[in-house]
Parts: C-alpha cells; sequence; structure tokens
DNA sequence: TTGTGTTTTATTGCCTCC
DNA sequence: GGAGGCAATAAAACACAA
C-alpha cells in the first residue's frame, strides 16, 4: 500500500469516526514547523564528511541475500544495538549506518502494516455495527406494524362487545317488559372499558368480561364476538 | 520507449534519554 | 551534549501500462 492508499483509508476512518478520530492532534510540544530540506542533486553523500557516510557511493539496492539476513534480525529483534549493528554490517559487507537505516525503514513499514491491520480489524467492527443496527431497525418496524394491528383488531373487538350488549339488553327489554325481575340488576350505564386499555389481547378480554354488567347474557355477546375473530 | 506510480534506500531536522 | 529514534521527505530503482 503506498502512501496515498493510506491517506485515503485514514481520511475514511476519520470520516467513520469523526468523534475519536476526525481532528488533527495538535503538534507536539515545542514543535517548530518544519523546515523543507535542499538536498544537492547526486545521489548519496554526505559532503561535511560526517562518519560512516556514504561518500561518493551510488545509491544501490540489497541483494536479496542482504535483505533476508536483515529481516531475520529484525525478526528475532526490532531494534539494533550498536554492538549488533557492526557485526551485522561486517557479516553483510555493509555499512553500519546503511544497516542502522534498514532497520529504521523496517520499522516504519511495520508501524505502517500494523496501522493498517489495526484499520482493518475496526473497520470490520463497525460494519458488523451498522448490519447488527440495520436489522434491530427492521425488526422494530415490524414490530410496530404488529402492534398497529393488534390496535385495530382490539377496537374491532370491543365495539362489537359492545354492539352485542346493546343488541342483548333490546332483546330482553322486548321479551320481558321493563319492569322484568330477571333484569333489574342490569345497568343501564353504558359499557365503559377499563382505562389504558391496550396491550394483550387475552388479558383484556378477560378484563372486559370482569367489567360486563351482571347477568348480561355472555353467550350472546360471545356469538356477537365470533364474528369477528 | 516513455510516462507514471510504487518501493526502497538515504537524508534531514527534531526530540528524548542517559 | 551526544547517540539513537522517528517523521517527513528526496531521489534512485523498479514495475508496468500505453
Amino acid at each position: 500500500m503506498n502512501r496515498n492508499q493510506i491517506d485515503d483509508e485514514m481520511t475514511l476512518f476519520s470520516q467513520l469516526h469523526p468523534g475519536d478520530y476526525g481532528q488533527i492532534p495538535p503538534p507536539p510540544r515545542g514543535l517548530k514547523p518544519r523546515r523543507r530540506r535542499r538536498r544537492g542533486r547526486g545521489g548519496v553523500g554526505e559532503a561535511d564528511g560526517v562518519p560512516g557516510g556514504l561518500v561518493g557511493m551510488k545509491k544501490r539496492k540489497l541483494s536479496d541475500q542482504q535483505v533476508m539476513m536483515l529481516e531475520q534480525n529484525f525478526g528475532s529483534e526490532h531494534k539494533l544495538e550498536s554492538e549488533r549493528k557492526d557485526r551485522l554490517a561486517s557479516e553483510l559487507g555493509l555499512d553500519p549506518r546503511q544497516v542502522a537505516v534498514w532497520f529504521q525503514n523496517r520499522r516504519a513499514r511495520w508501524k505502517n502494516k500494523k496501522l493498517e491491520e489495526e484499520y482493518s480489524k475496526l473497520k470490520s467492527l463497525h460494519d458488523s455495527a451498522i448490519i447488527e443496527k440495520c436489522h434491530l431497525q427492521a425488526e422494530v418496524l415490524k414490530l410496530k406494524e404488529q402492534l398497529g394491528e393488534a390496535d385495530k383488531q382490539i377496537h374491532k373487538l370491543s365495539s362489537a362487545l359492545e354492539e352485542g350488549h346493546r343488541k342483548c339488553r333490546e332483546g330482553h327489554d322486548g321479551v320481558n317488559g321493563s319492569n322484568s325481575p330477571s333484569m333489574t340488576s342490569i345497568s343501564t350505564e353504558p359499557l365503559s372499558l377499563p382505562p389504558g386499555f391496550r396491550g394483550d389481547l387475552a388479558y383484556e378480554l378477560d378484563d372486559m368480561m370482569l367489567y360486563m354488567p351482571e347477568n348480561s347474557c355472555s353467550v350472546q355477546c360471545m356469538e356477537w364476538l365470533s364474528h369477528y375473530m
């Protein structure tokens, strides 16, 4: 992965996690803006004669053998103490500084790789959470629909119950007259449902029965109800 | 062959630690 | 204050499509 790709992923990451990663952290204390370096043409060289420099050497790619050896060493220990550096350098026929530089760059690559892996892990966790959220939202919608249907049903049933009760009263009045002893206890109040009537159908139907007046013709009412069931 | 993008090697400037 | 680490960057080396 190149730098642009990493930058793109980091941008995406900060968009996904604006709270945590969306802001560029302030520069470390006392850090001045870096001056842009200028470097003379002509490849590797340290004109000021820094010890261990590669004066006059053309930048060269390390051989597969050298890289393999360096990788092995990096695998066992990411840091390079100077004794090991010198030993490795002489084993590989390289300048100790080259070995140090190689380790430095290798650590940088390793760090980038780690970041990529961490990013991938977090991204897949995030994606799973999004999918889970979608499922839960669909479930909520479904349950809301079911609740609406149940409410409609309850409303229908309560209307039917009232209607049945009314017919029942009318029937009794027609046959026995208003002074029939059997009807003295029937309430003339309209059937009222308990406040907050809403919820489990079975329990609420039981409640409705409790609120029905004494001596009501439950059987007839139930017949009425059955038309609506 | 050449233009362009990527990877590797190396440098620079700053920081921390002893 | 010097050694060593790191981030940023330059530039050579390399890969590859057109």
